[in-house]
RNA sequence: GCCGAUGUAGCCCAACCAGGCAGAGGCGCUUGUCUUAGAAACAAGAGGUUGAGAGUUCGAAUCUCUCCAUCGGCACCA
């Protein structure tokens, strides 16, 4: 150890030790407790940004933290290695995907050890290399078998702007995950995961996770999920054999419904409509529905409501009532069964609808009161009350207008109605989710090939799993079309079949890279198997994952999509469990201030290394100045660090500025893992002051540490300062592990920096220390610096060899130290004494004074005599340890 | 519009779960020591209607209700 604190060799020298002596790569071990600590796996977008480095950071600590409790740690990471960018930069440079991503690849991993995460390097994997992708292609292939996977013919998301098909979960508001343009809908024909066969599945065994995940990812997927309990009713169509088949929730409202709406794209309306007059108007309509359908809108935009009388009747099957048909743009063809029950006088929509159109609203459902008669309605009105209502009445409540069900409430209507219509064979109790299922076909070149071929005699053919991996050729025309680049590949394309020997053409999607995803922390466990994904038995070991750590805009697609297949991996016997994440933590995003100048309605964005500051006395930002030009920029709020705010910052940078290990300190530091994190230098600069003090003491105290008694001296040989710093030590021992085990990073480092701060207080020198004080200085520092390995793993293995543990702090069974409760305890209290609720003396006393002694002791003292002198003492309120209040009147 | 989270010193935050002295830690600011000066280091200090209002209580940042603000998710899902 060298008297000065120099990150970069320190950082150098642990790194390749640790690299040297295989320290993070582990095996299975049945003599541990094991830990699967994971991080989500990156792009190889070319550059770590400060959200990866905030990623690692935290799975670092982690990982360190359980590595000292004596856990065999599993700490892998890959690479995301398929998707857009790659073919993106092919298109616009014309460079080779496969180079440019390998590449980033190597630029990214020499950036993750720099940073100094702890991974087993030997486990890391890619999702572009063959030996990877041929196992998507085998799970694709176990899914077609088992009729999880069909190809259908139907209306798709589809992102203009990188010319491909997105899946729902991918173009959630209208918009395309990746680059936010507004999603058009497109018919093609698409391969599908049949996902929703899990709905149920994956909304149930919540209850196993409950514990380990954020409320608010659960509620994410619940709410995507949608799962919604009603019934279907059939609908007899007047002078026609046909049916009309509607889901609703509110079966209790069927008396007052006074249409069937029907969506555009309904299955029956062409069959329904073949002899009608009104078929070129209700034709033209449905064009123009479509035709909205395929413009681009504004997320979030609503549409106005719009509709066309098919002049078709249908028949109320409860009341017998005929209804007309009408053609709504706002019923939608995907969800439930593409038809509703208009019922204006309940529902917010149809009476928008109602009103629009002039339609009967009759209500049917009165609010329940405590008197005789129902309140909020009048009997006596019309059967139409489109005057008297103002809004839709969408409450539960007494049935009324309903025939002989007239009376009941609606919960019990809903249930009995329901079994009625059973009964008597024109609906049932349902459920219906929004959930659809995913669309994995891509147009694209850089994704694995879906293994599928099409022969014009037998049709489409699974290709053999014995011919797997289906590789990617290595060159494609690039062109941005829309048409899968693989079709300009004819040695890709031409094939035989497998079945009949003839020529046949391959599939020339490629999968979502979400395939790649929903399994990979799987591989890790068994990352070179050449004869399955994985072996069971690994797995089985390590999984499921103890600790996942991400970003939250995942919550409902890669966490959806992986908790999917895991069941499906459960449901072909590769695992036996049935969800593979035990913990989520889902962290901030890393934010910083913009700095622009805005010339003509168009900002330009200045990086905050170019720009001054100006800050007032209280260190608010009053004014800044770009350097370059000594003039003014506008201060603008603090954003998502990114290339479009030009408010990124280099981990680089920062790291030969700083060194790796403050840089993670920090950004565990500033803020809760959850919280966003407000990137600013003056902070490292603190957390490199904090590495800095201790790294003094460990200098200045490396001797006096090696030559501390092993054994504790007698307790009546520690000076009151040596006390009181063995006290800090051992209180701070219980705070960092506690909220270690919480992931609260930032308190645990508050309480390494107060450890710290108190041995700065101890009076005692290590040239005069007496055996007690080495003792209790060693007991402070090792302490210490077991503590901040997790945050700070460089500078900590350093000190730890300073004072004289050879081999690495990981080499002998070095263990994260334990707080001994008694002297974790204060020696002395200051106990407040309120009168009458208003803080008025202090009193003095041990922890285990009684409650008798602490009345006796507050009541007794002059200043509350001089406040409860003349008065009469009502009440006296003793909480031990912490207060007692005294009531006086 | 619906659902959820958050709101404490100039800033990031702790204390909230389980009511008890409003402050652990860091940044920034002020002053001092040191220094030719600055930086660093060390020492000291200032800074508050805990978003607003009401309720419960001897006592509320903490529990309850209402409102406001910010952020996030969903948004014709029948």
């Amino acid at each position: 150890m060298d008297e000065k604190y120099f990150p970069e060799k320190i950082e150098e020298k642990w790194q390749k030790s640790w690299a040297e002596r295989g320290v993070f790569e582990v095996e299975r071990d049945a003599e541990r407790p094991h830990y699967y600590c994971l991080e989500m796996l990156p792009y190889p977008s070319g550059f770590l940004h400060m959200g990866h480095v905030r990623n690692y950071s935290i799975g670092d600590a982690l990982s360190w933290y359980k590595r000292l409790q004596g856990f065999n740690v599993l700490h892998p990471i890959g690479w995301d290695s398929f998707g857009q960018p790659a073919e993106q930069a092919a298109i616009k440079r014309g460079v080779n995907p496969r180079a440019w991503t390998e590449d980033n690849i190597n630029h990214m991993r020499g950036q993750l050890q720099r940073l100094g995460i702890s991974y087993d390097w030997r486990r890391e994997i890619a999702a572009h290399t063959p030996e990877y992708y041929r196992w998507d292609q085998w799970f694709f292939l176990k899914m077609y078998e088992r009729g999880l996977i069909y190809r259908r013919m139907s209306p798709v998301n589809w992102c203009p702007k990188e010319q491909t098909v997105l899946s729902n979960e991918q173009s959630s508001g209208g918009v395309c995950w990746r680059c936010e343009t507004p999603v058009v809908k497109k018919d093609l024909e698409q391969w599908f995961v049949r996902i929703t066969d899990y709905a149920e599945q994956l909304l149930d065994d919540m209850k196993e996770i409950e514990q380990g995940w954020p409320e608010r990812v659960l509620t994410m997927q619940r709410n995507w999920i949608g799962k919604s309990v009603g019934a279907y009713l059939d609908f007899c169509i007047k002078d026609t054999d046909k049916k009309v088949r509607v889901f609703t929730t509110r079966i209790d409202t069927i008396y007052g419904a006074n249409a069937i709406v029907l969506a555009a794209e309904h299955p029956h309306l062409s069959e329904l409509m073949k002899d009608s007059a009104l078929k070129p108007d209700v034709d033209a309509f449905i064009a123009g529905v479509r035709e909205a359908r395929n413009r681009a809108t504004e997320p979030g935009a609503d549409e106005e409501k719009e509709g066309i009388n098919t002049g078709l009747q249908a028949v109320n099957p409860f009341s017998g009532e005929v209804v007309p048909v009408w053609v709504g743009n706002y019923v939608l063809t995907e969800y439930g069964t593409g038809a509703v029950m208009s019922v204006p006088a309940h529902d917010e929509r149809d009476f928008e609808f109602a009103q629009k159109y002039t339609l009967p609203v009759r209500q049917v459902i009165a609010p329940v009161t405590h008197d005789a008669e129902p309140s909020g309605f009048d009997p006596k009105l019309g059967v139409d009350q489109s005057i008297e209502m103002k809004e839709a009445f969408t409450d539960y409540g007494v049935l009324v207008n309903s025939g002989e069900w007239s009376g009941k409430l609606s919960d019990a209507a809903m249930k009995e109605m329901a079994g009625f219509a059973h009964e008597k064979g024109f609906g049932e109790m349902a459920v219906t989710y929004r959930l659809r299922d995913w669309g994995i076909s891509r147009q694209r070149f850089w994704g694995a090939p879906i293994p599928m071929i099409h022969c014009p005699s037998c049709g489409i053919v699974p290709v053999p799993e014995k011919d797997l991996p289906v590789e990617l050729p290595t060159h494609a025309d690039f062109t941005a079309t829309g048409q899968s680049p693989l079709e300009t590949v004819p040695e890709f394309v031409n094939t035989n079949c497998p079945k009949c020997g003839a020529h046949a053409r391959r599939d020339t999607d490629t999968m979502d890279t979400f395939v790649d995803s929903s399994w990979y922390y799987f591989r890790y466990c068994d990352p070179h198997n050449q004869d399955a994904p994985f072996d069971k038995e690994k797995v089985e070991y390590w999984a499921p994952v103890d600790q996942y750590i991400g970003g939250v805009e995942h919550a409902v697609m890669h966490l959806l999509y992986t908790r999917f297949w895991t069941k499906f991996m459960r449901d072909i016997g590769l695992i036996s469990f049935s969800e593979p994440v035990k913990n989520l933590m889902t962290q901030g995003m890393v934010v910083a201030e913009t700095f622009y100048r805005e010339e003509g309605g168009a900002k330009t964005y200045f990086n905050p290394a170019e720009v001054d500051v100006v800050r007032d006395d209280k260190g608010r930002i009053t004014s800044a100045r770009l350097i370059k030009d000594g003039q003014a920029v506008v201060v603008g709020p603090f954003e998502k660090m990114s290339k479009s705010a030009n408010n990124g910052v280099d981990p680089n940078e920062m790291i030969s500025a700083y060194g790796a290990d403050a840089v993670r300190m920090f950004i565990l530091f500033a803020a809760p893992v959850e919280n966003d994190l407000r990137w600013q230098e003056a902070g490292i600069d603190g957390a490199l002051r904090f590495l800095r003090r201790v790294y003094t003491f460990a200098w200045r105290w490396r001797d006096a540490v090696k030559s501390a008694p092993q054994v504790a001296p007698d307790a009546s040989t520690f000076s009151a300062g040596a006390r009181a710093l063995r006290h800090e030590t051992h209180r701070a021992i219980e705070r960092v592990t506690r909220d270690l085990e919480a992931l609260h990073f930032n308190t645990c480092i508050a309480a390494l920096m107060e450890l710290s701060n108190a041995f700065g207080q101890f009076a005692a020198t290590p040239e005069s220390a007496s055996d007690a004080d080495r003792f209790a200085a060693r007991e402070a520092l090792e302490a210490l610096v077991l503590m901040l390995t997790p945050f700070a793993p460089h500078i900590s293995e350093e000190m730890w060899e300073g004072f004289g543990h050879e081999g690495g702090i990981l080499a002998g069974e070095v263990r994260w130290p334990v707080a001994d409760e008694e002297l974790a305890r204060k020696e002395e209290l200051e106990i407040p004494v309120q009168i009458n609720g208003k803080l008025r003396a202090r009193i003095r006393a041990t922890p285990d004074a009684s409650e008798e002694h602490l009345r006796e002791t507050a009541l007794a003292d002059e200043k509350v005599r001089a406040w409860t002198e003349g008065s009469q003492v009502v009440k006296v309120i003793v909480v031990p340890q912490r207060l007692v209040n005294i009531v006086v009147r």
